[in-house]
DNA sequence: CTGTGTGAAAGGTTTCACAGCT
DNA sequence: AGCTGTGAAACCTTTCACACAG
């Protein structure tokens, strides 16, 4: 009864790699973090289990991906630092410019660009949109805000194709008919509400009142895990 | 080669339920929403198929995870949407108070705890703590902001379980160590690092830097998605 | 007849065990 | 020997199909 909204696999046929699980997508950006670690470090060479100890995964599962993304090990040696991180970087399209706009200039909205700010890494924010006359025309995290009505003028002659909706509740289902319109097809929402769009449009909710909720059901009503009184 | 950081089921033998698996944990406060917007609408009584049109969620998926709760649906009829939220409120433990503490109250802090006053709902953040002296003594969404050293006493005396970290990368691992010490073991960090704690202690994570990366494997490099130039 | 509850089947992910390079 | 890559097994989740209650 119901389109199965993207589940499984992606990207059907294409250059480089071909489908790849959602769940080994995710977790892509652990690798590339524990990389940039190593590399820091100076480290050359990175084996599976090192990489274990590092992301909290299991060895198994960090071989099993990265022989689905091409096999970049060497037998008996391990992964180089350097070329695995390029290689998933290239696999997540990380190695092209991926601008992305940012709608609502809050205080999420401002954490999001100062944060986004500070990395050397894409995807980079790219413009910002925000309904407060007062803030069109600053500027936050290296970007200009502009106001609502330039969405669609400025995602198309930036080529965005990528959001992030950091807006209340109300506004959001508008904001978003607006981007993708304008073309973006990937969005990232913090609005407490569950956008209708186009199923040709991924979606990635994140709700923090939902993710309370769900944390609550781990705290279990005894003794708590260290007590010392 | 790892300890199966708390995978699969929880919650071994207790009360009311017992083990329920991680994913349907996490769709509970998505009916939660969906009812309460029902709720709201003067609806009494709802179908498995009316809340899969509500939550993008398939109708069997809801019965089954309903009916793991210990079946509050009326052959025939439907769920009561009233009975229906308490029962999965009890499910989670969100019919008892659930302070949280919130440490960092910089953008993102204030942008939680301004999300969280809004909301009659449980959890609620019941204690807040920045490191900036500035910030000390004022209130924000109802809560006094404390100091660092005030962690462990406000949190034991408060009897807090669960915390929101939302301070820089550098300090989140003692953060979240004071936390557990002072009797925290669910927590939610913000900040970009992997913390390493007790595995008794839960950790999850929401890395926006990782979300973006991992979302720009969906965005592919051809014709976006509604073009009429 | 309607819509829930549920065993069975299907599908997907993780773990295991080991073959195969270096 | 050491560590990756990978088929097979185990496990978990979702979907299907239908019995069953109202």
């Amino acid at each position: 009864m119901r389109a199965k909204l993207h589940g499984g696999r992606h990207r059907p046929a294409d250059g480089s790699s071909r489908a790849l699980p959602d769940v080994a997508v995710k977790r892509l950006p652990v690798y590339l973090r524990a990389l940039g670690e190593l590399a820091v470090g100076g480290q050359e060479i990175v084996s599976s289990a090192e990489l274990a100890a590092h992301t909290g995964l299991t060895s198994e599962q960090i071989r099993k991906d990265l022989a689905m993304l091409g096999g970049f090990g060497t037998r008996g040696v391990g992964y180089h630092v350097e070329r695995l991180g390029s290689s998933i970087r290239s696999c997540l399209g990380l190695d092209r410019e991926v601008p992305v706009a940012l709608v609502g200039a809050g205080h999420l909205g401002t954490a999001l660009s100062r944060y986004n700010e500070s990395r050397r890494q894409q995807p980079r924010i790219g413009a910002i949109f925000d309904s407060d006359p007062a803030k069109v025309g600053q500027r936050l995290g290296g970007a200009l805000i502009r106001g609502m009505d330039e969405i669609d003028a400025t995602v198309r002659a930036l080529g965005i194709r990528m959001a992030i909706i950091a807006v209340p509740a109300v506004g959001a289902q508008v904001v978003a008919m607006r981007l993708v319109a304008a073309g973006c097809d990937v969005l990232l929402n913090f609005a407490p509400v569950r956008l209708d769009l186009p199923a040709e449009v991924r979606v990635h909710n994140v709700d923090l009142a939902m993710e309370l909720e769900a944390l609550a059901y781990y705290v279990r009503p005894d003794a708590p895990g260290a007590e010392g009184e």
